[in-house]
DNA sequence: AGTATTTGACCGTG
DNA sequence: CACGGTCAAATACT
């Protein structure tokens, strides 16, 4: 616990650090009158999720035992307008059962954590909780259930064949309010997850992020109005919102630590040891500079919201910190019929994922081979 | 080409 | 043997 609980503690540090600069810039914008209203929702909304973040990564730091099970369901309500918290009758609870009967004798599927979370995308103003859990999801299933109205999607990591990452995640939206969905996460993510990582803070440097952003951003909003940036004023603040407001955090941290570095240093874990997947899920020893880590990358606190039916789900901001929360706000603002908003959602997750963080890192040369950045999808 | 998503088959549990 | 979870072939996107 001593390594995990490091960078826990790291992690927490950095979110919050990035909570307060999220603060601190809202407060900024509610002065210049200049700033819409979206703009400020969704620093709102950023700060949240910091918040949010934080909250997960204490709540798993003391159960990081990791032999234990433990897994009790967290649910974790979001949205600040109340409700949501509505228990639902059938399986609400009930996820205590992680053991395996091993019948045959034989262990096979460990007990994998797992927990839940609720999302709800409110028709008011856009989304809100952690939208996007900055890992990478590929969905292999979908199926109806008993007495769900709406189908529910399963997903995975989509490394896990190369880096074994065992992390899975069910989408159900919710039968009486169809703005909420329930995530069910299990398994903590074993793979790095990279992505945003982050830029250096060399001045030159920073300037990658920016195409990245606006990138996401457009594969994130190919919905009805923006379409072209041109016209979008909205979106486009946002997107600037975004990249500022993840740039500056980012510099931030890396400060935080070490003042002028030209680059945070990385070493990742040779070997992909997934097979391990019986013993303890995760045990990887990368370094990366703590705003990476705090992404989750092994903790995987993850909050994170998912389509419904259809609609996959995979990209990442960059953010250092709280990257669920780098969420592009361009197509906030809906709030009309059902299907609209699940179309939006959609959109939303199925953010790509193969283009998604376009990066170009310093280190080309020297990499350990073994280590599975690789597969597309990291770099652009 | 290389991927991601869709979907019905398949399979293990309760 | 129904339900819920996965697989995998077919299909859709890039």
């Amino acid at each position: 616990m001593e390594n995990m609980g490091d960078w826990e503690q790291k992690n927490l540090i950095n979110e919050l650090t990035q909570g307060r600069e999220l603060a601190r810039q809202l407060q900024g914008h509610l002065n210049a009158s200049s700033s819409s209203h979206e703009t400020r929702e969704f620093l709102v909304q950023k700060i949240l999720s910091s918040y949010e973040k934080s909250l997960s990564m204490l709540r798993w730091s003391s159960s990081v035992g990791e032999p234990q099970p433990i897994a009790g369901a967290v649910r974790t309500s979001e949205s600040p307008p109340s409700l949501v918290g509505s228990p639902r009758s059938e399986d609400s609870d009930r996820d205590i059962r992680d053991l395996d009967h091993t019948s045959d004798g034989s262990r096979k599927r460990k007990a994998l954590p797992r927990w839940t979370q609720q999302v709800r995308v409110s028709p008011g103003m856009g989304l809100e909780g952690p939208l996007d859990d900055g890992f990478s999801w590929r969905k292999y299933g979908q199926k109806d259930i008993l007495n769900a109205k709406y189908p529910r999607g399963y997903y995975r990591c989509t490394h896990r064949h190369v880096q074994g990452c065992l992390a899975t995640k069910q989408v159900q939206r919710s039968d009486e309010d169809p703005t909420i969905f329930e995530i069910t996460y299990r398994g903590r993510h074993t793979c790095s997850q990279a992505s945003t990582i982050m830029a250096p803070q060399s001045s030159p440097e920073v300037v990658l992020q920016e195409p990245n952003n606006v990138m996401d951003l457009q594969q994130l909003n190919p919905q009805p109005q923006q379409q072209h940036d041109h016209h979008e004023p909205l979106s486009q603040e946002l997107m600037l919102l975004n990249f500022q407001a993840n740039l500056k955090v980012q510099t931030g941290n890396l400060d935080t630590h070490h003042a002028g570095q030209s680059f945070p240093s990385f070493i990742f874990p040779s070997s992909s040891t997934f097979e391990a997947a019986d013993h303890h899920p995760t045990q990887q020893q990368a370094v990366f500079p703590a705003s990476m880590i705090d992404n989750n990358f092994v903790g995987s606190y993850s909050p994170s919201f998912m389509s419904p039916e259809t609609s996959g789900t995979n990209y990442f901001s960059a953010s250092p910190g709280g990257m669920n929360t780098g969420f592009p706000a361009g197509q906030l603002h809906f709030q009309s019929s059902e299907s609209e908003l699940t179309e939006i959602i959609s959109a939303a997750t199925s953010a790509t994922n193969s283009p998604t963080v376009g990066l170009d890192f310093p280190f080309g040369p020297k990499f350990d081979p073994n280590f599975s950045f690789d597969n597309h999808g990291f770099f652009s």
